[in-house]
DNA sequence: GATGAATGAGAGTTCATTCAT
DNA sequence: TATGAATGAACTCTCATTCAT
């Protein structure tokens, strides 16, 4: 659980990360309530008592964890989004990735599992999902964007590059609570594959170049 | 204990509904682990024990909850696609319309409630999910039976009517989760009929009659 | 620990009434703020959480049990205050004999234990001491009451009852703080005549009748 | 963390004695148990292992506090002792003015402190009260001293001076329990006055120069 | 000597569940 | 069937104390 040739642990910066991850992994696994602080702890390797002295209580800790996967799920998604540059030849090929890519990142374990926490805790912390949603915000400005750039070279026709993003999101992801029963069946790449081709067939016929 | 005028509770079935109807509002209060066996039977007007009489333990209390909710769900869902008939002059009037039901299906209060507390517990209860799904998958098949009629009639062109079913769908609550933030925020009428729109657009788009 | 021929505990008042019994005894053996309510509990032959269902929390329990030990303080030491009558013989024995059940009283270990408990809790329940005061007061203004019949039939010569109806006390428990440890050493019973005659001998040089 | 102009704090012995008053303070305020070092560090201005470094757990930082404590009381009562000398003209001035001293001791905020810190872990440290009463036995002495001088002048009938002395002190303390309030209510100069007077009062006609 | 971080033991309190009436 | 009382297990959080720096 330790980084690297370090005895055991190099460090509280080290702590405080290892705390972190467990809670999350805990937390997606057990629910906010379920969830002790004990077995927490037990996961991080460190005392319990440790875990109240870098969070101060079980809220706190839950957000630390929550913010902590919104960051990662930021980058990976914004990576995945830059793909999508207008220079490829071919559109089709290049949304298909691009699809790919992002619907990875929404089946990502830690996605789902962050996703169901906040679900699950909306009404206890509303502030959870600001968190969230400002992440997912900008992912889709972000997209909205290249297919902006796309729409002023010509190769897509739209009014509303952000309702695009949004159309496009929803038709990537829209069946995926289904088919990965929110997050507790792994979907096989080729099913993935299918979906993100059907979205980009929906989404060219919508708003791509008229033949 | 009981109010004065009326027939003073009709029997052990009333109490019994009022048991699973207080069930699920506190469960959808305050979440499974969270909600407790007090609570409900207190918001149920009944004793605690009483509860543990209908229903053996709080899990069993929780699946009732569930299903009865997702009964409900279904039979709304149903009763909006079956508006969707071929008869009707203006295509894109009717698939407005019938989306716009379902749109509010989806953000019923209810609807959110169960969605959350499968999502929360997926882990620990699996099958309620099964119950869930279920129901919308025959919600699905029921609208891409709509749309083969659709097809059939030459009002649609789609090689998979039940794809194109759940892409319909997609679009609809696609951007739901983030408008109605999980389902704590009410979304005006007037956005939800913009929703509508903006989907069926894109639907006819790419699945309409060309012109 | 339960009272008759009943198997072992005959309703919920019996058990009440142990819990209160427990708490006290624990209470003044260790402390409110280190006594624990798994001890108590136990000390009661119950749950823990049966002396939550009784008493909400600690605090509340310790108010019963303070109440509890006040009110039996009371009913003893104006059971001793009454024996002070006019009509007795001899003025000087029947002081030293009142004044010794009050030095009893004064001298019981559950005494002792309330004393201690509120003085050491006198800053976070300040309403403790309410209770106790009240309790001393009627006991000085019955002594009071008694010590003006004896003045109004000219046995003794004061102006001011319930000042010499303070002193008096003053007089008998001034030294039993020091002489019984707080209550941690058992005063001989000669000791507690010798103070109590002592306490008389100055009363009455003070306010008896002149010879 | 030292304040700016001073010369930063002179040295360990300064240390020490801020985390003896910090303790007494703390200690007053909370009680024993309740008291945490974490905080008597706080108020003394250092870290939490160096209240441990200069004592070695609690138990010995609360003797500490109350030995300290107890040395001042020592002083201060004595010092009011000693103004009983036989060579006033009047005596019932000087016994009022020594007995008003004393009361001004008895009442000041540490004392009550000590004495409900004292009462209050009886059980857990006899030894406090050995320091104390040791205390309370040299002041009680010191004043038999004076009133035998008084005797031996013949301006006081006596035979036994420490009874008198006992009696003296119970007269002046007896009533300020409830007066005071534990400690906790400020009694008023005048009624300390009114107070020292009635005890004069009594203790001058049991023990005073027949007239 | 002084400190910040870490910890094991234990605190009060809650809760799903059972039982006697 | 319906209930009030009782309970054991578990929970979050605290604290006196130690250790590495």
């Amino acid at each position: 659980m330790s980084t690297a040739g370090a005895p055991v642990m190099r460090g509280r910066i080290d702590k405080r990360q290892a705390i972190v991850d467990a809670a999350f992994t805990v937390f997606a696994r057990e629910g906010y309530a379920k969830a002790g602080m004990d077995v927490i702890a037990a996961e991080a390797g460190v005392a319990k008592a440790t875990v109240y002295g870098h969070f101060g209580d079980k809220e706190t800790l839950l957000r630390g964890a929550v913010v902590a996967s919104a960051d990662r799920a930021l980058a990976d998604n914004l990576a995945a989004v830059e793909r999508l540059t207008g220079g490829g030849d071919d559109l089709r090929e290049t949304l298909e990735t691009v699809g790919l890519r992002l619907l990875q990142c929404h089946c990502d374990d830690r996605s789902w599992a962050v996703r169901r926490l906040i679900s699950a805790e909306i009404n206890q912390f509303p502030d959870l999902l600001d968190i969230h949603a400002r992440t997912a915000d900008r992912i889709a400005e972000a997209l909205a964007d290249r297919l902006s750039r796309l729409a002023v070279a010509g190769r897509l026709h739209t009014p509303d590059p952000l309702l695009a993003a949004e159309q496009f999101l929803a038709l990537l992801a829209g069946s995926m609570d289904r088919r990965a029963r929110l997050g507790t069946r792994r979907v096989p790449a080729a099913e993935l594959r299918a979906v993100a081709g059907a979205a980009v067939e929906t989404f060219l016929r919508a708003f791509g170049p008229r033949e």
